[in-house]
DNA sequence: GAATGCAATGTAATACTATTACATTTTCTC
DNA sequence: GAGAAAATGTAATAGTATTACATTGCATTC
């Protein structure tokens, strides 16, 4: 029907361009892809740049909305495959209660590529903000060493963990009458 | 066009029977909620009911099904009505993982109506098992202190918290080869 | 530099999970 | 019993994710 485009090479260069400061944290992504052995194609490194734009987590379809651009149209398993990878290689993390995203906290903050190591691949804690939806990532190592040191005692082999925790980030918590966790039995 | 049901009273009598050791959980559930001043009507004790039955968390639409009678043909909110009362009453988990829902354990294994406490009814942790798809709510107690520790550091206000450690159970683990939670950086 | 094979992407359809909005019925309280 | 509040019924829709299969891009080998 129509005429198409100059053979569009999709994993070649990138559709959407970023501000300087996030296509400095997308290089270091790529970098510690190439690492790895994994490609960051264009796909992969636009919609981690879509992530790394928002200040809060973002849902797939919404990404999948701003990939849309004059030329192209992405249906939903281009945006879940290129979260798919983000999240095997610990770019990003899924909040399970709000099924959304957010880029690693490393990605934004760390200059050196091998810090938290282990306790951001497949484990992360967040503070989940219940008003500003604001989700910060924790650092933190207790948690985990302490959810390790239980299942050695089960004999129960971890593969993944999150924390999740949910409330009034600082800022919100000044502003409302404080609604702390309740105290009922079972 | 159908002659009506004798005015079925809906919240009057329960559609599911469930055998005795259920029906002896159902009617712990019903004290803690008469306790608390709530009404555990005969909707929410099927659901409740139909959740215990299962050895492995259950999905909603799952519960729609078996909800089911010659009768009555009920739509999701009236499950997902329910399910928002048994977790706001503790009786049972969303597991966010798997999008599904377990009893709370202490319906199943405590006499002591007042265990467990707060450590149970917003806050709770799981094993969830990849391979038989087991749940194990775990009773610990120090994750949720050392979140509390790290909140009160950053004026976190805790509503809620969930802790999800997902990998192989005892019994899985020894028929598979060991596949551990990988070591890599970011 | 064609042939081959695997990784990545395109595309359409569908499955699964959850909520909104509004009508009706039941239960509680007075 | 009247009135208010809680619970349920019902239809429609919104939001999230996967399946299945065709096509393209890219790297390796001969
Ligand atoms: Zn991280
Ligand atoms: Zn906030
Ligand atoms: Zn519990
Ligand atoms: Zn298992």
């Amino acid at each position: 029907m129509n005429m198409p485009y100059p053979t569009s090479s999709s994993t070649a260069t990138p559709t959407h361009t970023f501000p300087a400061h996030i296509e400095h944290q997308l290089d270091k992504a790529t970098a510690l892809c190439t690492q790895q052995g994994a490609r960051m194609t264009a796909q992969r490194r636009d919609v981690l740049g879509l992530i790394l734009m928002h200040a809060r987590p973002v849902g797939a379809y919404d990404l999948l909305e701003e990939l849309k651009t004059a030329e192209r149209r992405p249906a939903p398993p281009t945006v879940y495959r290129a979260l798919d990878f983000l999240l095997e290689h610990g770019l990003i993390h899924r909040i399970e209660r709000l099924s959304a995203f957010i880029p690693c906290t490393n990605l934004r903050h760390c200059s050196h590529t091998h810090e938290h190591s282990e306790a951001c691949l497949h484990t992360a804690q967040f503070l989940i903000c219940r008003d500003c939806k604001t989700v910060t990532e924790i650092a933190d190592t207790t948690v985990l060493e302490t959810l390790k040191h239980i299942c050695k005692n089960e004999n129960f082999v971890i593969q993944s963990t999150s924390v999740e925790v949910e409330g009034l980030c600082a800022d919100c918590a000044s502003k409302h009458p404080t609604k702390e966790l309740p105290h009922q039995g079972v």
